[in-house]
DNA sequence: ATGAAAGCGCTAACAT
DNA sequence: ATGTTAGCGCTTTCAT
């Protein structure tokens, strides 16, 4: 591999003059300009960015911490923040944590010590303190963290409150909740959500909410039981769209149809939403804007720029499709 | 930040044992060992990984390009990967390359410049020369590249041939096929699967096989043309998952039965096909196995030890579910 | 068994 | 406008 050394060498000038031309940086006459940059070019001389980051003390890369990329709600966000990462000049290490709080800790202080230049990171574990300990500037996505560490997220109690009410709406006169699972925050909004809705109903009972996990395979079970044991549920708010497809999975071993015997509307609006038989309802997050945002944002700070908003709310949608739509009418 | 330095002083050696303790290297006596080790304890030191690649020329990362993360093809190869590679110690930098010959040329000259160990790639555009010629191993995922460039796929012309006649077996007397893109090999394999087992039908003609470049939304609309214009078709080979979702759509919007009027198969066993209605049946690749093998193969490049394998071919299975299993008995 | 020192490739004072 | 040099934090000869 080709050295700055080498190029100085071949032009005829100091490595500084090189790195000079490399970095624009300081004055270099114009004719030793282009003898530099004709032996870099001779020579296909390219930076060796280990040494600058040892120097500079920064690597152009940033560290993504998700749960799972194989969820299919994070490969948008990664998407998202790549696209826009890569446009900056930086790289992106992915990291999968699986919830486990000792994997991120672990990943963080890889990072740490390969000098990321920041870290995106979903997250349900990270605190206020280890944020502001961390030497590197961190934002959190989808679940925020404590103080005014920047977060990327959606109103997920009102996206709860807006999935209740719709299935009202249309009809719905006895709503379940598949919520997702205790720990994790966003799912405790949705549940909330709900529960502003109809926990004064007189149909109401905590015996319709039950645990889905998050989890296809355990909402379908649960679902299955609960639509069973309660014949009359005609609507079914589940906390993710994973566990809505779950709900669809049970109606359909159950017999039952979907929208007509019972709606049943999701939460995320990932891709899926759209390819299944009936399309499922969902409240939609903007997920490529959210990752884009929160990459531009971590740039900015480690920019030094400061932020005009640290809790960063996206817009939720209500999306009507065939899992809901038809209900009205009946 | 403390360096080696400060533990140095602190446990009052030189740099040179600590460096030693570190990396077990060399002789030193248990008693300074535990001083170092208490140093280093106390001081909380962790050793800088950018200033070990400098020296080492290596840095425990490797590259891993796909198309998209956000295609569900991808994401379970990725994780899989880096399971076993962050158990190894490596951390991975993820590359999004839209199948362009340039965003991967990038990628790879940056990744150089960071001394990554080694790359796994998914692409149709590394040639032979390319691959030999770069610095660190690559392997090759899903398509082979020529020479003896280690590769893990399947055998997709054999997968044709077992989706098709599984086709055939089922009673289909019209089978049609949706490919994948013109440049990407293993659609073309998969095609030529399908014509091994159909070229010679009296029923068989080129108009049968549709253009619908591993899309969801062009698999529809080209489905949906073929089975007006061809109502005599009654199954349908897709070559992948996300255009035989489409296939399903097409059916859905004509009001076409599957699999009663039309049985449909994929290509690929995506955990999307698991969540349909009805379930579809898919010639199924074992794609975390196929990521951990790559990994695995790569890290032995890396260590310099010599593969068995230089083609790595996996096991296809067909999974007959909802789109087709019913068939038999109309 | 331990230390001194060179060097990985680069950048940024500081000189000239 | 250009060169000299120290130093980023580490590893590894080479001495002792």
């Amino acid at each position: 591999m080709t050295t700055i050394k080498d190029v100085a060498k071949e032009a005829n000038v100091s490595v500084a003059t090189v790195s000079r031309v490399l970095n624009q940086s300081g004055y270099v006459n114009n004719n030793t300009k282009k003898r530099v940059e004709q032996a870099i070019e001779r020579l296909d001389y390219q930076p060796n960015s280990v040494a600058r980051s040892l120097f500079k003390k920064e690597s152009k890369t940033i560290g993504f911490i998700v749960p799972d990329i194989s969820n299919p709600f994070f490969p948008m966000l990664v998407r998202a923040a790549e696209d826009y990462l890569n446009k900056k000049g930086f790289t992106i290490i992915l990291c999968n944590s699986d919830e486990e709080i000792e994997k991120e800790q672990e990943y963080l202080n890889v990072m740490k010590q390969k000098y990321v230049d920041g870290v995106i990171a979903v997250s349900n574990h990270l605190t206020k303190e280890q944020v502001e300990s961390y030497p590197m500037p961190i934002v959190a996505l989808d679940r925020p963290i404590e103080g005014d560490i920047p977060s990327f997220s959606v109103d997920n109690r009102a996206g709860g409150v807006m999935a209740t009410e719709y299935l009202k709406e249309i009809g719905c006169r006895k709503i379940a909740h598949i919520r997702g699972p205790e720990q994790v925050l966003n799912a405790t909004e949705r549940y909330k959500g709900y529960v502003d809705v109809v926990g004064n109903e007189k149909w109401f009972s905590s015996s319709l909410v039950v645990h889905g996990e998050y989890d296809k395979k355990i909402a379908t079970q649960v679902a299955k039981k609960l639509l069973q044991e309660q014949p009359d549920i005609d609507g079914v708010f589940a906390g993710n769209d994973m566990m809505a497809l779950g709900v669809l999975k049970a109606a359909e071993e159950l017999e039952l149809h979907v929208p007509e015997d019972v709606a049943v509307i999701g939460f995320d609006g990932i891709d899926l939403t759209e390819m299944t038989s009936p399309e499922l309802s969902t409240i939609s997050q903007p997920l490529f804007d959210v990752g884009t945002k929160a990459a531009m944002a971590l740039v900015d700070m480690i920019q030094g720029r400061n932020l005009s908003e640290t809790k960063n709310l996206f817009p939720l949608t209500l999306m009507k499709r065939q899992s809901t739509i038809f209900r009205k009418e009946v």
